[in-house]
DNA sequence: GCCCTTACTGTACCTTCGTACAATGGTTTT
DNA sequence: AAAACCATTGTACGAAGGTACAGTAAGGGC
């Protein structure tokens, strides 16, 4: 799937530079503080500065990407990247205009889907950002749905109980209590779960299904 | 990318199948009435029936879909279909646990990228909705996270930098060489933090770092 | 000078994790 | 019926994680 948009990278250091080029090899790098134009660009992808006001960046560089019309904006998107990424601060740059948060460390392919999701007028978010929007609006927590799952696909029904469980911070020995099995099956599940999602221990395990990496 | 995932649609009526035929020609019918568990299904694609407790009928879907362990659900993510969408409606099945809301009538296309956005652990609304979401929450928002930002707090800057690492998956060893110290004293640091921050081993610390406990 | 904190290191020991090489019985698919 | 998959368990062993009980060295504050 040909990605002919042109995706803007804005970053002031660029630690990430390999990942994004891997996701769009033909992105362009951008300083933050730079004020050229950017409503030639299809995505434009802001790196969040670790402190200040996001908010305020956000919308800096929202303008940079408006073509301004009778007070509206038929902007380019923008997607705000962050290295630690946090609710909160999700929540602020959507406040402010972002058409999507997300992981700058987050893998070429995942990138690539949230540039699709984005260009298409869509919203990308996290679950458990909507989550918390949607149970704020309603007082009530819908404790119900955790993250991701695709990682669960290749997986069978007793390998993803025994991941989500790793992925709590539970040990062998509590998850095999819980299930009423023996450690040593607990074990023979995450070695097929290690395998079949080619991660190498149980903590990558739990980054995986955290969706953090 | 090829479409492997059970698209299983979950309708009384089916006025609309041609429309989802032709976005996934394997996809499968499912009477809403029908008790039968859908753990093995990729997404379950429900059509919203026109009246009644929308929210009850999503979570029932939605139960049909999971594997009960812990409270949680690494469950089938359930899309809901609406003939026409309205942002009150669609708040309130994203509210139930729906991972999406949109018209039952798109463009095949669209509803790929649905299914493709959701299958990532991603959620997808459309523009209103998230603009509604996101302006609701704004006025009380501030207070919504009780969450620990501070885990740092009581840690030494050497503490911080091992805790950050663990925090991404690295190895005792992985650590030692990269801060150029011997595996012992990565051992130590990390003692400390554990009993610092009250978390007995480094995947709870993990999850307290990553904001998710 | 003395105390405290921080960073660093050593040896020893125990626990937990993960894998290798098995086996059994059940269900589903072919 | 045979093949394939799944859940289960066993023994054994090396690797990694974590703790106990030390010690050295540098810096700041009283």
């Amino acid at each position: 799937m040909p990605t002919s948009t042109r995706n803007v990278f804005v970053t002031e250091d660029e630690p990430l530079r390999s990942n994004w080029l891997a996701a769009f090899p033909d992105a362009q790098l951008e300083s933050l503080s730079a004020s050229k134009h950017l409503r030639k660009a299809g995505i434009i992808w802001l790196r969040l500065p670790y402190e200040g006001d996001i908010g305020a960046v956000v919308q800096r560089i929202l303008k940079r990407g408006q073509t301004p019309f009778w007070g509206l904006s038929p902007s380019v998107p923008v997607v705000a990247l962050s290295d630690e990424p946090r609710d909160e601060e999700g929540l602020v740059a959507l406040r402010a205009g972002a058409s999507g948060y997300c992981n700058g460390y987050a893998a070429p392919e995942v990138l690539q889907q949230v540039a699709q999701t984005v260009q298409q007028g869509g919203v990308w978010l996290g679950q458990s950002l909507l989550q918390k929007l949607v149970a704020t609006t309603a007082q009530q927590a819908p404790r119900d749905v955790p993250v991701s799952r695709d990682w669960a696909a290749s997986l069978t029904e007793r390998e993803i109980m025994v991941a989500q469980a790793v992925a709590l911070g539970a040990s062998n020995k509590e998850i095999a209590e819980r299930l009423g099995i023996t450690e040593r099956t607990v074990k023979a599940h995450l070695t097929a779960t290690f395998e079949k999602l080619h991660v190498r221990d149980r903590l990558q395990l739990t980054l995986l299904v955290n969706g953090m990496r």
